[in-house]
RNA sequence: AGGGGUAUAGUUCAGCUGGUAGAAUAACGGUCUCCAAAACCGCAGGUCGUGGGUUCAAAUCCUACUGCCCCUG
């Protein structure tokens, strides 16, 4: 069977993902899915940097808006829905683009990732969760090491959250989490794709950051995320954790001033722009796509293009 | 102008009575296979404002200068 076609789009946060993959969906007749954990929410537009009705300019566009703020999204929803969505648009014989900066939910439809084994049970999980709140860290590990040394060797002590996934996973599938990640990451992809990272100089990206925060702010970041405080929403959501909306929350708890939790959102979220690069760095099969190279936009999409057509995704009609 | 204070890592500061400097934070780097806008880890920064002096030895004492801060006029 021939492999199907699949475009990616990412990047860290403001470097102008946005912008290019309308131009991109409109040159390759493509859809988007939007590859990013916060988009999916409603009511949450400014701070996540939403993509407007307006700006879709008639493309259609997938896992924006789709859930409440107080319902549960992960990597294997994603995956699902996703999947869901490309089966659609190939049977309408258009090319899928994922545009978003979540790399993790990129590599689970990328790679397509085995996640099975989930049982929803989660009682395992939150009991482990209060072992560690009683017992610590290091005593959880320790569990760890005697029943898959090899996951407890690659799992720092202090990194609970991955210590209780290690040993979850031993409770539900019987076998070793090291094993099985090994397993996924000898994979193949099964689609023909191009997988574009869009990146430009660290200073003037960082700029953009702090610039797009107060320009986030004067749009009135603030009042939507009263608003979802209002709606009865809570800290303890994954919705609530996303950047800008944690820390006006804090704000609007009282534990610091508006000033300091604009300054720590900053930080933040330069933050998470070095650690998306550092996840794309990692992957393999990576095209990047240096902004700062291409004199504008146009001459972006033009090399993009260019890979497309070299990678048959896409076949350019010369002249 | 006079009096007092201060000057140490990019930043905020520690460094007791002299033995060539530490922390937080930023920066930089990394891990990641069901909370990933999350969680976690690593590393590197200082001619101690400048010039003299005392001393075997000064960030630490003395002195002059320079910058900043406060008070008085």
């Amino acid at each position: 069977m021939e492999k199907k076609p699949l475009i990616i789009l990412t990047g860290p946060t403001s470097v102008g993902k946005t912008a290019l993959s309308i131009a991109l969906a409109k040159a390759v007749d493509g859809e988007i899915i939007s590859a990013d954990s916060m988009q999916v929410y409603k009511y949450m537009d400014i701070g996540t940097a939403k993509i407007s009705q307006e700006q879709m300019g008639g493309i259609p566009h997938y896992l924006i808006d789709e859930l409440e703020p107080d319902e549960d999204f992960n990597v294997v929803r994603f995956q699902q829905l996703s999947k869901h969505y490309m089966n659609q648009i190939y049977a309408r014989n258009k090319i899928p683009i994922l545009v978003g900066g979540t790399g993790f939910y990129i590599q689970a439809v990328l790679y397509d990732i085995d996640f099975t084994e989930n049982e929803t049970d989660t009682s395992y999980r939150s009991f482990l969760e209060q072992l560690v709140q009683e017992k610590g860290p290091l005593h959880l590990h320790s569990i760890l090491a005697k029943a898959d040394p090899e996951s407890a060797e690659t799992i720092h002590p202090n990194n609970s959250k991955r210590v209780i996934r290690a040993l979850e996973y031993l409770k539900l599938s019987g076998g070793k989490i090291s094993e099985h990640n090994e397993e996924q990451r000898q994979k193949d992809s099964p689609y023909q794709f191009c997988y574009f990272v869009l990146n430009k100089d660290r200073a003037m990206l960082y700029d953009t950051i702090n610039k797009r925060v107060d320009i986030m702010l004067q749009d009135g970041l603030l009042n939507e995320v009263k608003n979802l405080a209002a709606r009865g929403y809570t800290r303890d959501l994954v919705s609530m954790q996303g950047l800008g909306y944690k820390e006006l929350l804090a704000y609007l708890n009282g534990e610091y001033t508006l000033e300091k939790a604009i300054d720590i959102l900053k930080r933040g979220t330069r933050h998470f722009a070095k650690r998306q690069l550092t996840w794309f760095k990692r992957e393999k099969d990576v095209i990047w796509v240096d902004k700062d190279q291409f004199p504008t936009e146009t001459e972006v999409l033009g090399y993009i293009l260019s890979k497309l057509d070299e990678h048959s995704i896409i076949h350019r009609n010369i002249e």
